[in-house]
DNA sequence: TTTATTATGTTATACTATAACAATATAAAA
DNA sequence: TTTTATATTGTTATAGTATAACATAATAAA
C-alpha cells in the first residue's frame, strides 16, 4: 500500500496497492481464515484479489464482470475429459455470497451510499471506521480515529444506543483533488 | 412531536408527531418554500404528509403505494366532462423527484443504509446530522451534536478533506427496546 | 395573450440484491 | 476407505431501488 500511510495513523489509503502487498495481504488472508478454520476457497481469493487491486471501489457486478472474463481467458482443464471445468457463468449470488465472507472476515468494508466495496486497510476483529470518499479520483480513505470512537461512545453511553451497524461515509474531495 | 427531546438537545425522535404537529409542519413547510421562491405543489405537500405521518421510515415505493391509494378513494372532481382528473397512477420518478425536493429543501432526510426517508427534526439550511435507527421498533433519532461536529472538523480540518455529502447511520437498538 | 419555465406524467430500463433450490466439493464420522 | 454430514458454489427466477428520456400540463414571466 502507499506508504505515506503508517500502519498507527488510524488514517489510511485502501488503495494503490503494489503487487508485492497484494500477495502479501492474500497470504496473511489465508493465514487468518486457517486460524478462524473457515475456507478461503479459489472463489473467495479471485474476489478478494479484484477488490484488493482495483484502485477505486468496487461493486458486485463490476466483480461479476472480471470474474466472467477471468474464467473466459482461463484455459481449459488438461484433463481429455470435459468434467471437472470451471463454469463459465457467474450470477450475483456468487460474488454477494464471497462479499459476505470477506466482511463477516474483516478483510473488506463495505461502502453503503455507494453500493461498492474496498479491502480493510489493516484486517481484524469487527472495528467501527469511516471513510472518506473522493468523489473526483475515487480514492478512499479508512480511518478510526478519536472522532469515530466518540461517536460511537455518544451513542452508547450518553443515548444508550446499542450500535450493531455503523456506516459513516463522508463523500467529498480529498486534499489532491481540491 | 414528542415532548421528551427539546429543541435545543441535538436529539431528537424524528416520528410519533401529533396531527396538530403535522399540520403545524405543512405551515412552515408551506411559508419556507414561498420565502426560497420554491413552489409547495399539492405533490409535494403529499409526499412530504405521508412521511411526517409515518411512524417509521418510508421508502420510495411505500410512497408511490400510499399515493396511488390516495388517488384512488379521492372522489372525481365535480366538473361535468372529464377533463382535470389527477392521474390514478403513480410512477417512480413522480415520488423521487418530489423526495429530491423536499431533501434540498431540508424538509427531510434520507437514511441511505435502508433506502428511507423521515421527516427533518427541525428543518433548516442544510446540516450534517447523524441517525440512530432502531432496528426492533424502527423508530430514527436525529443529532446533530458535538460528536457529528467533531467528526466532520477531523475530516475538514485534519485530513483537509471537503467533505460534499455525509452519511452517519447506526443502526441497532434504541434504549426502550433493549 | 404569448412565451418561457417549472413540474408532473409516462414508458422503458438500469442497477442492486436476495430467495429458493440443485449440484458439487470438502470435511467428519463410521 | 466408504459413508455421511456440512459447507460452498451453481442456477433460475425475481424482488427492490433508482433514473433516463421524452411528453404533457401547469404556472410564472414577458
Amino acid at each position: 500500500m502507499s506508504t505515506h500511510a503508517s500502519i498507527c495513523s488510524h488514517l489510511h489509503d485502501v488503495q494503490d496497492f503494489t503487487p508485492f502487498d497484494v500477495n502479501q495481504r492474500l497470504i496473511a488472508a489465508k493465514e487468518q481464515c486457517r486460524l478462524n478454520g473457515a475456507r478461503f476457497t479459489v472463489l473467495r481469493q479471485q474476489i478478494y484479489q479484484l477488490v484488493l487491486e482495483a484502485n477505486k471501489p468496487v461493486g458486485a457486478y463490476d466483480l461479476i464482470t472480471q470474474l466472467q472474463q477471468m474464467r473466459l481467458s482461463e484455459p481449459e482443464a488438461a484433463s481429455s475429459t470435459s468434467s471437472n471445468q470451471t463454469p463459465k457463468n457467474v450470477a450475483p449470488p456468487t460474488v454477494y455470497r464471497s462479499l459476505e465472507f470477506l466482511l463477516s472476515e474483516g478483510l473488506i468494508h463495505q461502502l453503503t451510499s455507494i453500493n461498492a466495496y474496498v479491502p480493510c486497510c489493516h484486517p481484524r476483529a469487527q472495528h467501527t471506521a469511516a471513510f472518506l470518499i473522493c468523489a473526483q479520483c475515487q480514492r478512499v480513505q479508512e480511518c478510526s480515529s478519536v472522532p469515530v470512537q466518540e461517536m460511537m461512545s455518544f451513542a452508547e453511553e450518553d443515548v444508550g444506543f446499542l450500535v450493531e451497524r455503523s456506516v459513516i461515509e463522508l463523500s467529498g474531495l480529498c486534499q489532491a483533488c481540491q
